[in-house]
DNA sequence: CTTGACTCTGGACCATGGTCCAGACTGTAT
DNA sequence: ATACAGTCTGGACCATGGTCCAGAGTCAAG
């Protein structure tokens, strides 16, 4: 006996039974097949199937993105897989340069602001513009 | 004449009007006095507050976080202006250490992949939990 | 005075990744 | 047989930060 409910797939990937039914309204995971009363079963595959979208998700990856990863993976296309595993780095090398950036910025008025007295001597505010009388 | 109107407040600033009228629904910038015909009237005080506005999104703040911000530097609470931005640099400090942790895991993943061959032969697959037969 | 550009309102819509709901039906244990 | 947990559907709703629209009214230049 290698199916089971919805509520046990759920379970067995820690996600809620309405993101796995969100999964498959969006193409991502679909139940190996239904009982007469409509009650989705699933298998292994579909099991495994999720554990990958979780852990995608967690490195990253949009549900879109997982998605590609999974067509291509099915289609046995590795090379595109590593391209797209490669883009995502880049994705995320960027984002960390632009958080570095902001991080410099924010870190520099922190350090100069005195934390007491008035609006007027505050570096944050100044910096951001603000203009408040006295 | 130190009055202007909703667009050409926007301008001013580069955003758009529907982002001004955004903000103002959002209760972070009101006009100064509006026609009797409605039109919206902005004087430099609200072209001010505008670009601190936008500069404090450009450093990573919510908006929910620049109402704060514009709150406390009307009171003049020099203190916790400096407290918030601290907060928030904490946050991006978070942030940039879980994106390190995903790198590292997805740059591991992409190093190993040889970039062709079968899916079972894929460390980004495997890694992610994928089975592919053959 | 007419034209064209501008502005008004309220609400719908976008993407993202879900969550929650009602009302009906089903599966399982006792 | 009955109770109770589980599941079904479709659609509404959440946060975030806007964008876009129709239909009406207004402002400024020529």
């Amino acid at each position: 006996m290698s199916e089971f409910s919805i509520g046990q797939l759920a379970r067995s990937a820690g996600v809620s039974i309405d993101t796995v039914r969100y999964y498959e309204r969006h193409g991502l995971l679909s139940p190996r097949t239904r009982l007469a009363s409509g009650y989705r079963r699933y298998g292994a595959l579909e099991a495994t199937r999720l554990r990958f979208i979780r852990r995608a998700k967690v490195l990253g990856f949009s549900l879109r993105d997982i998605q590609e990863l999974l067509d291509l993976g099915a289609q046995s296309k590795v090379g595109a897989i590593k391209r797209k595993a490669g883009e995502k780095l880049a994705e995320i090398d960027q984002r960390m340069a632009e958080l570095k950036r902001i991080r410099s910025g924010l870190q520099k008025l922190v350090a100069a602001c005195p934390g007491h007295g008035r609006s007027a001597d505050c570096p944050i505010l100044q910096a951001l513009g603000q203009q408040v009388e006295s």
